[in-house]
RNA sequence: GGGCCGUUAGCUCAGUGGUAGAGCAGUUGGCUUUUAACCAAUUGGUCGAUGGUUCGAAUCCAUCACGGCCCA
């Protein structure tokens, strides 16, 4: 594409207008004044006044200073937007004359005295008035708003000034992770901030990106975990804490995908799955109280009931449950099982053993059934390289995840803090790592050499935060809760 | 990576082979307590890109780009 016709796209005639408006501000003094201060927010004013009589607000005699983007222009009635919602501002026709040279989009400030309209709603007379900033590029229509679901992503901004949804969306996010962060501080979890740059990328098995260090010499990675650390922290004596922060998973882009997303991880020493199980159940009881008013959850036309107790079986027990016919004998049999994964159309490789099969199965199987808040514990320990096995049966670990609406949205475990074991599980994740699986763990001898100091009796979970937000706020794509989500740049 | 769908004015969308349309926004004027204000007039397009078929392509075909949904 030429210069001049990149020019044509981005500078059009509507542009160019308010480009010669700005030039005629500009001529007569300051076009960009920061001198105005609001002393009062629309929705404020409305939550206030809005149900006062016309006389009565009359005779209070209210004075405010508003100021906001321009939305509508009725000319003598105009809708100004702050971050609190909407009011109308009222231009006398001298007024109109005066700001005529105002468009749809400009950020503006009007003090003036609190009135109500012939219909009841509540204007601000544009006694004094101030054009703050000029807007040079058209708002979307004014009805519809931005819909183009690509334009909603690459320009976020523009979604967030038209689309109240969106906003709102965001606003629960937010009060999302302050809950969380609340709800952990007042059971005593110290907030940690451990390193996202790592030189040997722990916690999961994910494939990781890659950057490098200059001054170093050193490729380094973008973690995909910060469990390995926050553990280290436990070894240190903090006993309990939590992170809320990116990690970074090098893999594809989808509705339930990007490759950075927000997790809050955290651990308790001297308590066990059970315990966190617990923990988790009441804390998204909570939440869901603080945050939509009760327990139920509206999702995409399906509701969660955060309210009753969480369904919990085995990994096991679920795919009999979701399988009738399975049987126990096929599943614990390497040789059957390989035979009904195969029959399910699943790609397992030669190396895979018992437990690595069973939890294909399950995930083929199960996963996407388990609509209503359900968790399934005893994953098997060839899965689970840092989780605790279990004292009876040393073939399952004692681990949980947590599924809603047919998403993995928590992973939590009694922590393995038996250095020895702990090692061998390592060795054994770098022999599947040479043996292809991109997705294996690295052998990390330091951390194994913190356990060795000792690490108390612990127990650790991850939730997804971004997954939770789409629930919270019934958003179908993980991108409608991501300000910013990842897309491949513009030709 | 595969399948299906989409890409037309700043935005939301019509337009299935014969002169590129509407609403909103913009511009000009009118009205002046409106509620997506209203009334009148009016500006604005390489129809995602590149090839092809055709007398003629927004429309049919191919390739590519970007996006959406589903699958891997």
């Amino acid at each position: 594409m030429s210069d001049e016709q990149n020019v044509t796209q981005e500078e059009n005639r509507l542009i160019a207008e308010r480009r010669e408006k700005l030039a005629a501000i500009r001529a007569e003094g300051n076009a960009f004044p920061n001198c105005f201060r609001p002393n009062a927010k629309a929705q404020e004013l409305q939550d206030k006044y809005g149900e006062h009589e016309r006389d009565a607000l009359e005779e209070l005699g209210i004075e405010v200073a508003v100021a906001g983007r321009l939305m509508l222009d009725r000319k003598s009635f105009k809708v100004l937007q702050d971050v609190t919602g909407r009011i109308q501002i009222y231009a006398t026709k001298e007024v109109q004359q005066d700001t005529r040279h105002w468009d749809i989009g400009d950020i503006v400030g009007v003090k003036g005295k609190l009135c109500k309209s012939g219909k009841g709603d509540l204007y601000v007379m544009m006694d004094e008035y101030v054009l703050l900033t000029k807007s040079l590029r058209p708002l979307p229509e004014k009805h519809h708003g931005l819909t183009d679901t690509e334009q909603r992503y690459r320009q976020r901004y523009v979604d967030l000034i038209m689309n109240e949804n969106t906003r709102k969306t965001f606003q629960i996010r937010t009060k999302l992770i302050q809950g969380i962060r609340q709800y952990l501080v007042e059971r005593g979890f110290y907030e940690a901030e451990t390193p996202m740059l790592q030189v040997i990328p722990g916690g999961a098995t994910a494939r990781p990106f890659v950057t490098h260090h200059n001054a170093l010499d050193l490729d380094m990675y973008l973690r995909i975990a910060p469990e390995l650390y926050l553990k280290r922290l436990i070894v240190g004596g903090f006993e309990r804490v939590f992170e809320i922060n990116r990690n970074f998973r090098n893999e594809g882009l989808s509705t339930r995908h990007n490759p950075e997303f927000t997790m809050v991880e955290f651990y308790q020493a001297y308590a066990d799955y059970h315990e966190l199980m617990d923990l988790t159940e009441d804390m998204l009881r909570t939440l869901a109280e603080q945050l939509l008013g009760g327990t139920e959850v509206q999702y995409q036309g399906q509701t969660f009931d955060f309210g009753k107790p969480f369904i919990r079986m085995t990994v096991f027990e679920s795919i009999l449950h979701h399988n009738p016919d399975i049987t126990a004998e096929e599943l614990n049999d390497i040789e059957k099982a390989r035979a009904v994964a195969e029959r399910l159309g699943i790609t397992l490789r030669d190396a895979d053993g018992l437990g690595r099969i069973q939890t294909e199965i399950f995930e083929e199987t199960v996963e996407h059934k388990l609509l209503q808040p359900t968790f399934i514990t005893a994953y098997p320990t060839e899965v689970s390289p840092l989780a605790r096995r279990n004292d009876e049966d040393p073939f399952v670990t004692d681990r949980f995840e947590l599924f809603i609406g047919g998403r993995e949205i928590a992973n939590g475990f009694s922590e393995l803090n038996d250095a020895e074991d702990q090692a061998e599980r390592f060795r054994q994740q770098v022999a599947e790592k040479e043996a292809g699986d991109l997705e294996a763990m690295f052998y990390d001898e330091d951390y194994v050499v913190a356990l060795e100091y000792g690490m108390p009796p612990t127990a650790g979970e991850g939730i997804g935060i971004d997954r939770l937000a789409m629930l919270f706020t019934d958003s179908p794509s993980i991108r409608d809760v991501i300000l910013f989500p990842h897309m491949r740049p513009q030709a």
